[in-house]
DNA sequence: CCGGTTGTTCAGCG
DNA sequence: GCGCTGAACAACCG
């Protein structure tokens, strides 16, 4: 559930109560709940994983971290964290942490950053990699404030994609093939947002999970890497290690 | 039934 | 103040 793509996707469905005011709130979330009650949502918006709704001096931010999931018209078995109900159907969230912000949304949020957004900026990503040389690549992709919303899974894909070895130093990659990384982080994505919505993402993994090298045919290796210590899926004769 | 995980934050320490 | 580590959180899958 969490990774960039998945947040695009909840916030497309959850379109129909855009505008719409909510008549109800309740869930075990601390955050002060009556605030909400009776507001207008003026937006939905997604940076990275982070899910926001906008009202019109405030917005919520939600993420899923590692076991949060949602229902829209649906309930789970569990309490949920922050329910609310519209006129036209209600939208139920589940072990997520949620925070409210004050702040001004493009005080906090760096667009260029988010691997989904129409502003993301790849020379931006570019910069942030040159100041920091010594970062390996598992660990840049991961990084929130370089790839806002690449996840385990992307990383491991990306990586096996473009043949780079996880533990290469990102500032060891040639020009090109960094770019080929930047690119590849944000192309991934959409990748899996579209396999994604038509549930067919697990099929598409090269790396992830995987047990042999379909260019090579012989086994992945599977370790956990980088200062994040996640599990990380390679092939160690095709990806290459830059140092 | 146990181990592990599409993630992040925070306390504690050196 | 920094970086590092481990704990905490929490639900589901294999």
């Amino acid at each position: 559930m969490p990774e960039g793509p998945s947040i695009v996707i909840l916030k497309e469905a959850v379109k129909s109560f855009n505008k719409k005011k909510i008549l109800a709130v309740t869930g075990n979330s601390k955050i002060d709940q009556q605030r909400l009650l009776n507001k207008k949502v003026e937006d939905f918006k997604s940076w990275g994983k982070h899910f926001l709704i906008c009202f019109k001096d405030f917005l919520v931010s939600v993420h899923f971290l590692l076991f949060g999931s949602y229902r829209i018209n649906e309930q789970r078995e569990m309490k949920p964290r922050l329910s609310f109900k519209f006129k036209n159907g209600e939208l139920n969230l589940y072990s997520c942490a949620i925070k409210i912000i004050e702040e001004d949304l493009n005080e906090v949020y760096d667009w260029s950053a988010d691997v989904m957004n129409e502003n993301w900026d790849a020379t931006a990503a570019r910069k942030k990699i040159k100041v920091n040389p010594d970062l390996l690549v598992c660990d840049a992709l991961l990084d929130q404030n370089i790839f806002s919303g690449v996840g385990n899974i992307i990383k491991n894909e990306v990586l096996y994609r473009i043949r780079v070895h996880p533990l290469s130093r990102a500032g060891a990659l040639p020009p090109k093939k960094l770019k080929v990384l930047i690119d590849e982080a944000r192309n991934y994505s959409f990748d899996f947002y579209k396999w994604k919505k038509e549930f067919v993402l697990k099929k598409h993994w090269l790396a992830h999970t995987k047990k042999y090298c379909v260019r090579c045919d012989i086994p992945l290796v599977k370790k956990h890497l980088g200062k994040t210590n996640r599990r990380t899926f390679y092939c160690s004769n095709c990806q290459l290690l830059y140092e």
